[in-house]
DNA sequence: CAGGTAAACGGAACATATTCCGTTTAGTCG
DNA sequence: CGACTAAACGGAATATGTTCCGTTTACCTG
């Protein structure tokens, strides 16, 4: 369901200039007319003014809101992409921590694969034209080099993460499964024996 | 330069119903006068109506000979696309036929790298949203794949050529480039070290 | 409650990719 | 040369993302 999240508190959780009612009461209504009409035609046949109105909002008000495009998409996902994060800082091995890194390697590709195969069309208009800092895209690269640290230590843990996070974009993800077709089990498949082999390769020089 | 290479002929080189004189005429002024702004301003800052206004057509005209946006800068991009097309088929080694595999993707990627540095802004737009069936990526994709199966026979060559072509695409290389702002040198680098990995999983279970 | 102000609103205006379609023309054939 | 036709042309019309700005309003303060 749509949660009225205003002003994440994070870090500097000071003296946020709490959300007007009637801006809230209009995120919420925004949210749920645009769900509402990306489950019922995909986001792909969803335009801004189509949510405006559906919202009873003006299109100035969505862009005031949400940035852009985009930022409405990655609102949409936000549920579950935190989901998926919580259970990687805190759920129950191999995804949360406990278990060996390259298991937990391995889970990452599993979990993002449901995620891309779940999500993939709002995922590709919710990553920002230019280099997205904002969204889970950091959050992600520092989780894998954490991981890659220890499975494959001689290779450049931030490199190798951004890399490995290329093969899972959207984009590519809709080429290899609907361009290509291939199944889904392949790509799980391709992902296990990638970063297999990236951990095989630290065992063997490190021998 | 431009040059005006009407319908490739390819191999159904039959009756291909020679191109009007007027639309090659165009077909070279549209290009000449694209790569002119684009030079002078970056793709970014170009629109089909600056195009076709300086090339002295109608938009229609630009639609119809390349078909939208993509297409335009995929013609831009061409003549250096298919200079490194031929360099891999029949150019001297490393990057052509006769050095090992693991050299010849390590250089495949230092070519690229090279491309996507020149390029990278064009290549962004080049790429068709939904996946480029047309386009090099196929050719790119099957040579990686043939010195995948020869580097690292234990990998899904073609999963794994798909793999680290997302890895080299042009957006994932802004976000790189100009996002992270790493050098290009740690992109080599970490081009080298990831394919070598690659390779030295396959001796280390194969051994 | 009255007044003040910063925030929010809405929708018209703008920019730009793309499509449509009536008009023009290159190339062909008699 | 004089039709004839398929291809090409051009630019107006359309669709849509985004910005702008004059108006409205929630909230605070006295």
């Amino acid at each position: 369901m749509i949660r009225a999240v205003p002003e994440l508190p994070l870090v500097i959780a000071g003296q946020a200039p709490r959300e007007r009612a009637d801006a809230a009461r209009n995120r919420v209504r925004i949210l749920e007319a645009a769900a509402g009409l990306v489950e019922a035609r995909g986001i792909d046949h969803v335009s801004m003014c189509d949510v405006a109105q559906a919202a009873g909002v003006g299109t100035g008000t969505l862009y005031r809101r949400f940035g852009d495009r985009a930022g409405l998409a990655y609102a949409l996902l936000d549920e579950q992409s935190r989901e998926f994060q919580d259970q990687l800082i805190a759920g129950p091995p191999p995804l949360g921590p406990g278990a060996p890194a390259a298991a937990r390697l391995r889970a990452f590709g599993d979990g993002y694969l449901d995620l891309l195969e779940r999500h993939a069309d709002l995922l590709v208009v919710a990553v920002r034209a230019g280099g997205d800092a904002r969204g889970p895209h950091s959050f992600y690269a520092t989780h894998l080099a954490i991981l890659l640290r220890d499975a494959a230590p001689q290779l450049d843990a931030d490199f190798t993460a951004q890399a490995l996070l290329a093969t899972l974009s959207p984009s590519h993800h809709l080429r290899t499964r609907r361009g290509l077709e291939w199944p889904l089990e392949r790509l799980r498949a391709g992902w296990g024996e990638l970063v297999d082999a990236l951990g095989a390769s630290s065992s063997f020089s490190a021998s």
